[in-house]
DNA sequence: CTTAATTAGTGGCATATGCCACTGTTTGCG
DNA sequence: CGCAAACAGTGGCATATGCCACTAATTAAG
């Protein structure tokens, strides 16, 4: 009577998607806690590494997030110098960003941890599976809904 | 060479999950908003509605939340009105939740814009393939990672 | 070349979530 | 009964995310 309890909000993608999200964010930070990190900030690290020197608007782009939740996310990153950001000499309104060699070691770390995870995971619900799911969740990143105020 | 940009981070299940959460939840969000409600709050009343004046221990259990994080995110909701608690008489450690009058009219009206939502998204990936995702995302909110520090 | 419109970030404020330490209740034992 | 163990929440602290208003730098007009 502890599973079910509850049932109801099954029904609403949003808050499936949540709740799932919840799960498995506490199981990666689990595993990647040793490190320091949050499996979020390893993401974060890992985004900026395979960039070349990318500007905060295109991380927050390819992580569909808001570019002020970014810099938000980013200052903790900052403080314990596993980031650095520099003005883009070309166009000084573009902030670029790239690892520190602390956070290069430091994401090394990180991603070692991380496989553990990735792979515990994907031992569970089946390689396929999970491929096929974040192909899943790939296409819902980039659904287009309606546009906000677009085409004028 | 703006979507593809910055590729890599698809292969993190975890990565993938909270990236279609961010995209999926400003949808949500955007739709219900004019009931003032953003969409985990509507979710949070709604548990609570289909709940039998739920302990907040069952609510945060349903939705794979940590009890802390139930509690703060019922202040608002208990700020302004919607929702209040009260002590079990038959347990005084068990707080109950349940809706007030304004709270259920106001679950009323995030409902409507909720549906509206729901069936947007179901329209663009298919009644079928939301079915199958949201199956796909309980049975990962329902996975047993391996015990923390269970069975002593 | 000035000025308006656009672009890229920042800072402040608010919610979403977690973990940990600590308090109040119950329950289990001896 | 009296105390230790287990249970349910609270508060504080920190990160995760968003929106909005505002500033700085570019670009597009005229």
């Amino acid at each position: 009577m502890s599973k079910a309890a509850l049932p109801g909000l099954t029904l609403c993608n949003n808050a499936v998607l949540r709740r799932a999200t919840r799960k498995l964010g506490q199981f990666y930070d689990d595993v990647v806690a040793p490190s320091g990190l949050k499996a979020t900030q390893q993401g974060l690290l890992y985004q900026i590494h395979i960039g070349d020197e990318p500007a905060m608007g295109a991380i927050a782009a390819a992580l569909v997030m808001d570019l002020s939740a970014l810099g938000h996310t980013l200052k903790p990153l900052i403080r314990d110098g596993y980031v650095e950001t520099f003005t883009d000499p070309d166009d000084r309104r573009i902030k670029r960003v790239r690892l520190t060699p602390q956070g290069l070691i430091k994401l090394d770390e990180a991603m070692k941890l991380w496989r553990v995870a990735q792979q515990r995971f994907e031992d569970m619900v089946g390689k396929e599976h999970a491929a096929m799911l974040r192909a899943a969740l790939d296409d819902i990143a980039a659904l287009d809904f309606g546009i906000p105020s677009a085409a004028t």
